[in-house]
RNA sequence: GGCCCCAUCGUCUAGCGGUCUAGGACGUCGCCCUUUCACGGCGAAAACACGGGUUCGAGUCCCGUUGGGGUCACCA
């Protein structure tokens, strides 16, 4: 009997493989060992796996670790490579061969794909079947691979955190590779080990690694090792149900914030409610998540990935967050010096109550830097009638009449030039808007006329009073 | 196909045998607020996949059916 290791100070670990980006997936994957990590007092570490060095790109590992940046997932210690411990790896493969654990494989693929074809023909599900399993002859210099002796009678049980008691028989496991003919390790090997050097005590994970674990366990038992505690948890699929893809969503965190402009804590409460709930609560602070977070509310079914409430969360965060900090985020996008960034944070209160991404908080500041004349949108081009235009003119010479340029003086003069016109004040506004704005939606025109100051306000309902030229 | 897993409103979920005429959130639809759009407030429609059991009693336990997912490499 194995020790176990749940006693133990909290061990987790993400181990991305630097294939291409840190996919919304794999930053959930990552977020729950962290919480659980922080949680429990524990460590996080992080672990490249690295071992398909065609495949595995610097580019990738730095998206991988600032995607982690982004999402504010920070790892104890160093990042670890897993080409690193290549050698430990074919070390532990052949201490395996020592102990009778594993054996040298001498077999051609064309053996294998002998027998996989059998196996098909006769409709029976295919099991590698080496001669060498039980050979005791070394093969001189021909070229094999060491695959474990696993065990053939009886069957495997795993306590999932999350999938609860899970059996497999052992006959269904068969003797899968250790190392390979160049002496490289297979994954399978390579996390066991890892994992074991590291000291994890939890290893977290997607479910598509539930089979694996079966595997990695005839490992660990093999060399008398500590086992870890496991929590599959069910993988994250598209709106229609499917795998989810870069069609949908398996997009790099790096594209939810440039390309969709999502803040990085929405994304994070999103992804944590993705999967797990506590009661009711839905809008988690991060240390609201640290406190509650635990495996037993992870759900057992796949949950699919909606853009609208990750949207949602994203515009209540953008209402929560610093004024100065979003003018900082979209004063790229909006092209600003640094002078024009201080009208941005005034205007920012009124702004971010509109806004559901960063895109759209940019688009509706973009009025307050448009040069004249403005460039009407159509709906706002085809407010101004002749009508309107002559009910800008009574509302430009009240505004210049103005002393008191606020809120409340602006709304005097404007209200009083409605009066007199007999008209509602929305009559009024709806032109004005158009004018101020460019746009026939916009933040409460007092408020527009405040921001822009009187010099503008005036200058740009100047510019729409004269006719146009045709 | 073999093996493994899953199944509450359209979606994310609460529910851990009676408190469920099933709760919350997003989305949808009304109404209110209102100078527009938002924000905010109020309200509505909307689910226990199906069939058997167990039990005094099942959304909650068991079995089956159906449906969905995962996995079956000298990839990770």
């Amino acid at each position: 009997m194995s020790a176990s290791r749940s006693s133990q100070p909290v061990v987790t670990r993400f181990a991305p493989s630097p294939t291409g980006f840190l996919h919304i997936g794999g930053a959930r994957t990552a977020l729950f060992n962290w919480l659980f990590a922080r949680h429990h007092g524990g460590k996080f570490l992080l672990r490249i796996e690295d071992t398909d060095k065609v495949r595995s790109t610097k580019e990738a590992i730095d998206a991988i670790l600032d995607g982690m940046h982004w999402l504010g997932l920070d790892w104890d210690g160093h990042e670890y490579y897993q080409s690193q411990f290549w050698a430990r790896h074919a070390e532990v493969a052949h201490k395996l061969l020592e102990r009778g654990h594993a054996y040298r494989c001498y077999m051609t693929s064309e053996e294998l794909a002998q027998q996989r074809e059998k196996a098909q023909a006769e409709r029976r599900p295919f099991r590698i079947n080496s001669p060498w399993r039980d050979a005791t002859d070394p093969q001189g210099d021909k070229p094999f691979v060491i695959r474990l002796k696993a065990p053939r009678d009886g069957e495997t049980v795993i306590e999932d955190r999350v999938q609860g008691r899970v059996t497999v028989q052992n006959a269904e496991l068969d003797d899968f590779i250790l190392l390979r003919s160049d002496g490289s390790p297979t994954y399978m090997l390579a996390v066991v080990v890892d994992d074991h050097d590291m000291g994890v005590t939890h290893v977290i994970r997607g479910d598509d690694h539930l089979n694996n674990a079966f595997r990695q366990l005839a490992i660990i038992r093999a060399m008398g090792w500590p086992e870890p505690v496991y929590a599959h948890v069910p993988l994250i699929h598209g709106p229609d149900g499917a795998k989810l893809s870069k069609r949908h969503g398996a997009l790099g965190v790096d594209a939810y914030r440039d390309e969709l402009g999502m803040l990085p804590e929405a994304v994070d409460n999103y992804l944590l409610r993705l999967g797990w709930g506590h009661g009711d609560d839905e809008i988690i602070s991060r240390e609201q998540a640290i406190e509650w977070f635990d495996l037993d509310h992870v759900g057992k079914s796949p949950s699919r990935f909606d853009f609208k409430k990750l949207e949602n969360l994203n515009g209540h965060y953008i209402r929560e967050a610093d004024d100065g900090r979003l003018a900082d985020l979209i004063a790229p996008q909006l092209g600003l010096a640094d002078e024009q960034k201080e009208l941005l944070v005034r205007a920012m209160p009124e702004l971010k109550a509109r806004a559901h991404t960063l895109h759209q908080l940019g688009e509706g500041a973009g009025f307050l830097f448009a040069s004249r004349p403005l460039d009407l949108d159509e709906a706002a081009s085809g407010l101004l009638t002749e009508d309107a235009r002559s009910l800008l003119a009574a509302a430009h010479q009240a505004l210049a009449n103005v002393d008191d340029w606020s809120h409340g003086g602006t709304e005097q003069a404007i209200r009083a030039v409605a009066d007199q016109a007999g008209l509602k004040l929305g009559k009024l506004a709806q032109p004005l808007r158009a004018a101020l704005t460019g746009r026939t939606t916009s933040p409460g025109i007092f408020d527009v006329l405040v921001l822009l100051g009187k010099g503008e306000s005036l200058a740009r309902i100047e510019d729409q009073i004269l006719e146009p030229t045709e």
